[in-house]
DNA sequence: CGGATTTGACCCGCGC
DNA sequence: GCGCGGGTCAAATCCG
């Protein structure tokens, strides 16, 4: 079944039980021709909004396909990644792995995480609860990606500093060194934590989130087409007609 | 306007 | 002592 997000049926031909005699109306001629003319239209708009709708669902497939895609690269990227992770950390120090991708270990009082992101994003942005200063940046010699200096916001009275670089031979990997351990509670209260887990979306999510926008789209833009509404009104107009002529 | 970020200069430890 | 590389400072700049 299709139908516009402002309620309208496309495919369904709209049914009228009238009961009775009062819904019969007469026409003479000239009526006849108009509501020709506007059966044509009507099969005009139909054939429009059946291509419109088409070329919806094909664009919707391949976002689908796409999304598919790129999950499946990123997860395959991400099991390889932590493998190589694991196999270090079997040797030394402890490990710990979260739900959002992200892999911590901890080494003789400097904890390590390593968190995969977008090799396109450029941010340096590692979130752990805590707010963190930046107070500098530099390129280091064995890594061509910069590496990012922060300071808790606490700081003089929080001696925690973190270190945030891309890892050398994957940029979507972003590699955060934490020194020294916090004096203070976390920033992020559990109302934030709360709030982000409610945030958070599948990709299907995005799928249905992007339709919904496509939906909306596409039926603002006719809303705002006079010539359209003008048109869909007689295609009613010549439905509710031949409907009549008919019975 | 004030806080955060950027970025070049400076400091310091280490190896030669 | 000198050069190199990592870490820090602080003035300039950006941005909300």
């Amino acid at each position: 079944m299709v139908e516009t997000s402002f309620g309208i049926d496309l495919n369904v031909t709209p049914t009228f039980h009238n009961t009775d005699d009062h819904t019969h109306i007469n026409i003479n001629d000239d009526t006849a021709g108009e509501v020709n003319n506007m059966s044509l239209e009507n099969k005009k708009l139909k054939e429009m909004l059946t291509l419109v709708w088409d070329n919806n669902n094909f664009l919707k497939e391949h976002v689908n396909k796409l999304m598919q895609d790129h999950h499946l690269l990123t997860s395959n990227s991400v099991k390889r990644k932590f493998s190589e992770c694991d196999h270090e950390c079997n040797t030394s120090g402890s490990k710990e792995y979260d739900r959002q991708g992200t892999f911590k270990r901890t080494n003789d009082g400097i904890t390590r995480v390593y968190r995969r992101t977008d090799p396109f994003d450029k941010s340096m942005v590692v979130k752990d609860g805590y707010e963190w200063r930046k107070y500098g940046q530099k390129v280091t010699r064995d890594n061509p990606s910069p590496r990012a200096y922060y300071k808790c916001s606490f700081a003089p009275s929080c001696p925690v500093k973190k270190k945030v670089q891309r890892s050398v031979d994957d940029a979507g990997l972003l590699v955060a060194m934490y020194e020294g351990e916090h004096n203070h509670e976390s920033t992020e209260n559990e109302d934030g934590k709360l709030a982000r887990n409610k945030r958070y979306k599948s990709p299907t999510d995005d799928v249905e989130k992007y339709d919904e926008v496509l939906v909306e789209k596409m039926a603002n833009s006719l809303r705002r087409n006079p010539d359209f509404i003008q048109e869909l009104a007689q295609a009613i107009f010549s439905k509710v007609f031949e409907h009549i002529n008919i019975t």
